[in-house]
DNA sequence: TTGACAAAAATGAACATTCATTCTAAATTA
DNA sequence: TAATTTAGAATGAATGTTCATTTTTGTCAA
């Protein structure tokens, strides 16, 4: 071994290693449609170890899963935290959405993207899990305090976060070539105002009774 | 064979059979974990028909694929050609989908809820599929007329359609224990006029005159 | 500092199973 | 009788998993 080479070059923890590598592959392939020897390949690491790490396929999952879901818990919470209105807070939370499309677009696909319930046996819907269900809780003080519109808590979190999950959806489905950043104004506005115009030269009160 | 046997007691195509199971099992354990065999049991026809019929699994796929591609296409067109304003069509469009995912759930499953690419190769993601299209091109005709506040298409699109698919989303994953056409008025309301109370805490009708 | 040794971690060939597919014979139909 | 369709056992490639072996790491006495 020569005296001046490097360093291991790649001194990270090993299971780090594997899941950053499973991560990838899930990710681009699907699950169903990686191997254990894949992530191996991948992650140049032994079989051995990532059974001696996560236990198996499946493991690796929900490895994965837990820490991308505390990941975006963590988010969630420090948004909650900030002194904002609540409104504000929702905008915050698609506005760094977004940006972790355009920049961890893994983490989004992984965790919005794809069908858990299909190979973590027993874990319930992504959507139900905890940062969601403080999103909608958010939704409904919202509604109390008057300064959202009062519809039933699942609709109203639909409705404002609908349009910006379709987007990070179709992003990472390749149908959107640009930056969602770059249309956060425009959706903000859309979602909050509506998307219906008064009719014009009709004053508003008298237009609007259905 | 006895004489008074009953005649064929499921008298279907053999193709339709195949299919109906395929779909049923797919969309309840996922594509991949989903054998031929399972897939032969369950519609009571022998391996090798399903091999001559569509080739193998993957071409059952295709087949159902296509199939309800093309009923979902005749749904938007037969929309699309009624005497309506654009925000009719997009409002009747997501009630005929709520139906649907009551009615007959799987298809819209299979549809809007599976991710096609993980298992048909060559196959585009499915928002890139002709109705979908054809929706953003009836939004796009809606802002052009001054119906529809305008926006990047995809942008609207994404706000008018997206609480919906949310919603269906949810649905399909036991979140919510409504039958969506309950939810119509309150979605179709929120989504066209907006989630925000215009503040000034002055009643609603006064309020919006934005 | 060196060497011996035990504990822990990593390795990867071998194994066992699953499952898509093939193929020939039997059944059905024309 | 010929042609077509169906049946299902057999096949083999793919792949999740195991485990005996090797390598590394940490400890301590000389």
């Amino acid at each position: 071994m020569p005296y001046l080479s490097r360093p291991d070059p790649d001194p990270k923890p090993m299971d780090c290693r594997i899941l950053t590598a499973a991560l990838k592959l899930f990710v681009n392939h699907g699950y169903h449609n990686v191997s254990v020897h894949d992530v191996q390949k991948l992650a140049d690491v032994s079989i051995g170890s990532i059974y001696k790490h996560f236990g198996g396929k499946e493991g690796i999952a929900k490895a994965l899963h837990e820490r991308l879901l505390v990941e975006m818990n963590e988010m969630v919470d420090s948004v909650i935290a900030q002194d904002l209105t609540i409104i504000e807070k929702c905008n915050h939370i698609i506005e760094l959405l977004f940006e972790y499309t355009e920049t961890r677009c893994e983490i989004i696909a992984f965790i919005l993207h794809a069908n858990h319930t299909e190979f973590i046996s027993s874990k319930p819907p992504i959507c139900s899990a905890e940062p969601f269900q403080k999103i909608r809780d958010m939704v409904q003080l919202g509604m109390d305090s008057g300064e959202i519109q009062s519809y039933d808590c699942l609709v109203a979190a639909s409705v404002i976060f609908g349009g910006a999950f379709r987007l990070i959806h179709m992003r990472l489905d390749g149908l959107i070539d640009r930056p969602l950043p770059e249309l956060y104004d425009q959706l903000i506005d859309a979602t909050w105002k509506g998307m219906k115009i008064e009719d014009d030269s009709v004053p508003q009160k008298l237009a609007s009774n259905e």
